[in-house]
DNA sequence: TGATTTACTGCAATCGATTGCATACGATAG
DNA sequence: CTATCGTATGCAATCGATTGCAGTAAATCA
């Protein structure tokens, strides 16, 4: 036994301290029972604990009350730009209320994510916050089933047990197409993002939606899908569009990675951007504000969405076993216009 | 009582189906005493085990043991893009063990970095991985004191009980400026990171050290200093080192983000990277291919750096109370020529 | 004043797993 | 055939905190 520090001082060594029964001061340093307690008994207690340095057992306090403070966070890639402020949110919110969180990556394999659930269950965690991205997912519905607290991040499942919080992606869609309608665009092509997960389903559907409610041209072939939301895959649909034979004074890709890939591959092609086509992102991730030319993007709100996610967990958990009503919050988003789309130029159209 | 699922299987009722005790149970699941079980019987109960779907409560565990299998790792900035993968190097080689890791952010705040280890600590974990870079650190040794096992990344400290996995930033920065010279220059500035952080300072150590023993141009002036490691300060030094009088064809950036906020200041001042000057950064970050022009970076090995330090980790864990001898490991860095720099033009001087 | 409520505090069981010690059993030796 | 030994298993204490119940003293009421 080479530990040097003196071990934790526990309820026991307190209780000796003051003079009373261990059971006094355990309800002495909890809000909710410290009205059992006489006033001036109580603040002895207080004042001795901190003296002590007490702090309370947490395995202790988990194997009584089933109540570990652990929250499971399961996100697909933390390397993704996007999320790394989404955890900080969720972490902060946590915090507060002495909860702390568990992070672990998917790395977007379905069965990997069930084999992560598990390990979590088997800490017994008290809560979930689920940002990984797969539209059908019955791992989340066996986690209602066993009574875990979920909350989804970016996505919305059908449970009425399961709160989520996302954003407004619909409002960013329709706000990129007015922006490039107002600088007289109407040829737009999209660059899609992939319909497995819910952000790319989502985003691709408001497009498709309001290209066609605000009349632009709607013709077949105007839109590739990507297998995976990253530059290289972005690179790719822009060379799939310049092969075929449509024309085109404007992009829409569904995020800023395929953005960036697009950008790669128009810069090969000798295309400029923006004056000879504009290009949109979505997310407003770190970096989109210093690449050449400066990405016109939406913003959402990733560290907010975090918190209020987390925010939304709490509140089931501490409902316990009663079940109250899930909320949905939809986050407003924002069109940050930078360089990478301009007015439409005179002598339009770039296609070969 | 609305949780639907049936609760978890224990101990006993492992016990109860076979008809032993807890305690034969307890010694047939756990490798280290099998020995001590009849090898039927062992059997038996590894087989019932399984079909109940047993999973030893961790909170149990913990407080019987005092271990939690919970490692904290302190991170300045979730946010940085280095980051990220060192902590899925860490996730790896602790998830193969069944430990987990807590990640906290510290923000670069020392105050709140002292706060986060007690926090920490409060959990008992029973190890943490520091790869906050502040260089003076007496949250470390008390933490040493206290027995719990510390292993640093990306510096190291002087602890005879405290392992540390870095990467060769020495070597690094001697294959930048062999690589400049090669290509001509021999003006060559800095725009150095923080001296208060261990990877800023040994850095500029070693920029200082082989622009001297090169044989390079060493006048005075031609050094910034950031106050941190982002693009703003980045942008902030080059216009500095532009205001001032000095001549050079050639920056070294102690970072990629310090390079990337450089690029923004030079194109302001229409100067162009690289025809005009050659510019180098440092960890080859995510996206620093993508920039314009791609960085000329040298690549450190993050996800490695992770995954030793974890396995450092949990080695000195292992060994217990036994004190082991540290091991400091260094890792092997790449120079990754992409088109940021370039020969030394014919009429060379990009100066005002 | 005596009966009864009220307000504190203590007792002891409990959560689930680990582990030193005791015991029972069969085997071996004398 | 008994003494002895070793092996396999059971017993029970323990880790630290929570909580239903019981007990005691003071306060209220009749």
């Amino acid at each position: 036994m080479a530990r040097s520090g003196r071990k934790k001082t526990t309820l026991k060594d307190v209780a000796k301290a003051v003079g009373v029964h261990v059971s006094t001061v355990s309800r002495a340093l909890d809000e909710r029972t410290r009205h059992m307690i006489t006033a001036q008994v109580a603040d002895r207690i207080i004042k001795v604990s901190r003296e002590l340095d007490y702090s309370p057992n947490a395995a202790a306090y988990s194997l009584r009350t089933n109540r570990t403070r652990l929250i499971g966070v399961i996100i697909p890639d933390i390397t993704n730009p996007i999320f790394p402020p989404i955890i900080r949110g969720i972490e902060d919110a946590l915090g507060r209320r002495n909860y702390i969180a568990i992070v672990v990556n998917t790395e977007g394999i379905a069965t990997r994510e069930s084999a992560l659930i598990n390990t979590l269950r088997g800490r017994e965690i008290d809560g979930m916050i689920v940002a990984s991205v797969e539209r059908q997912d019955k791992a989340i519905d066996e986690l209602v089933e066993a009574g875990i607290a979920v909350v989804t991040v970016n996505r919305r499942v059908d449970s009425p047990r399961v709160s989520s919080v996302v954003n407004d992606e619909h409002d960013g869609m329709r706000r990129v197409l007015t922006h490039l309608m107002s600088l007289g665009h109407s040829r737009i092509v999209a660059i899609a993002g992939p319909q497995g997960l819910s952000t790319g389903k989502i985003r691709h559907e408001a497009f498709q939606h309001f290209r066609k409610g605000l009349g632009l041209v709607n013709d077949p072939g105007t839109v590739v899908y990507a297998g995976a939301f990253n530059e290289d895959e972005g690179e790719r649909c822009m060379e799939t569009l310049l092969a075929r034979d449509v024309a085109f004074t404007a992009i829409v890709a569904s995020n800023d990675r395929l953005a960036i890939g697009a950008l790669s591959a128009l810069k090969r092609h000798g295309i400029d951007c923006p004056s000879d086509v504009s290009l949109t992102g979505f997310n407003d991730m770190y970096l989109a504000d210093r690449i050449n030319p400066p990405l016109t993007t939406v913003r959402i709100q990733q560290y907010e969405v975090g918190l209020k996610a987390a925010e939304a967990l709490l509140r089931h958990i501490d409902a316990g076993d009663e079940i109250i009503e899930p909320v949905h919050d939809v986050l407003p988003v924002d069109l940050v216009v930078r360089q990478s789309t301009a007015p439409l130029a005179t002598a339009p159209i770039a296609k070969l």
